[in-house]
DNA sequence: CCGAAACGGTCATAAC
DNA sequence: GTTATGACCGTTTCGG
């Protein structure tokens, strides 16, 4: 079912990118990799932060809700902008 | 942006929080608020690079699957380290 | 790391399951493919009626909007009476 | 792409709509939100008995596996099926 | 066909 | 420790 060149197999058939494809691609590793460390440095600090919180007594579970509701609040009106979109194209605005 | 008596401000009692209180309360959230907004550009950001590998005809699944081989590695070495660290101080090396 | 029992090969070591064991097993397995057969029937109803709705000339990202707006206002009521619990358990109330 | 004019366009220009096409078109929301609705309690009753088997002392990922490998083995029995009729057919013995 | 968006599954984390 | 919740990842599907 698979072959050696089989894109689940990113070792098979390293002969097949040139020089310049594979600095090409060291280059994309190394900012995907930059990019996650980051990530995962906020996704720490969020957790700091919530410690922090619940250190000086409040309530993180309240807290998680009100980012939460303040989160949908967003979407609800991201979703508004969209329908409105979707009207104005249905009318002939757009 | 939230009252003492706003139902939405599910903290509790709110007439217990003194003005200090909702002070810091309205600085964690602003702080939640921002990292989380910087993790959600980081992931766009991914997104974006992985987006602009594939167009440059690299098979995106083959690459996320060296990221995390590469991840994987990490993990791997970083526990050897611990398990050699815990066996050199347990024969007093450390 | 693995040894033959491991979670992670359901293969290895059947001996191991009793008479009771292997007959409670092929239950879980039947009552679960017949819930997947079954959910996978509404999905291609849902594409059907999705189908059938173009065919008379609605618009159906039209139509999945509406659907979609209508679930996240559900998702709206239930997130409010979240919080409404939230806060009347903040302040005593349960 | 949409003419707002087009009375064949039930989602255009909602005044366009007629009574006719604004009861087709609840219906259409009605038995789409009943159908996921059935969609959503059968996912429910999938965790119920993934609960089961797992407070019985089946190892959940274990079953899990069970249960992909023989999807796959039924997809792979159907696309065999299919080659043996394609080939029954192309030496003309269908 | 491609790009975007919905879906399901899996995993980590948090509340109880 | 165990269940419940949310984030992440991969897959599939839909519209262009």
């Amino acid at each position: 079912m698979y072959d050696a060149d089989d894109a689940t197999n990113p070792v098979a058939a390293p002969q097949a990118l040139t020089s310049a494809s594979k600095e090409k691609l060291r280059q994309f590793v190394a900012r995907i990799e930059t990019l996650e460390t980051e990530k995962t440095e906020l996704a720490e600090q969020l957790k700091e932060v919530y410690g922090e919180a619940k250190s000086l007594g409040f309530d993180t579970k309240a807290l998680r809700a009100v980012i939460r509701l303040r989160k949908q609040d967003a979407n609800d009106r991201a979703e508004a902008e969209m329908m409105l979109d979707l009207y104005l194209e249905a009318v002939g605005e757009i």
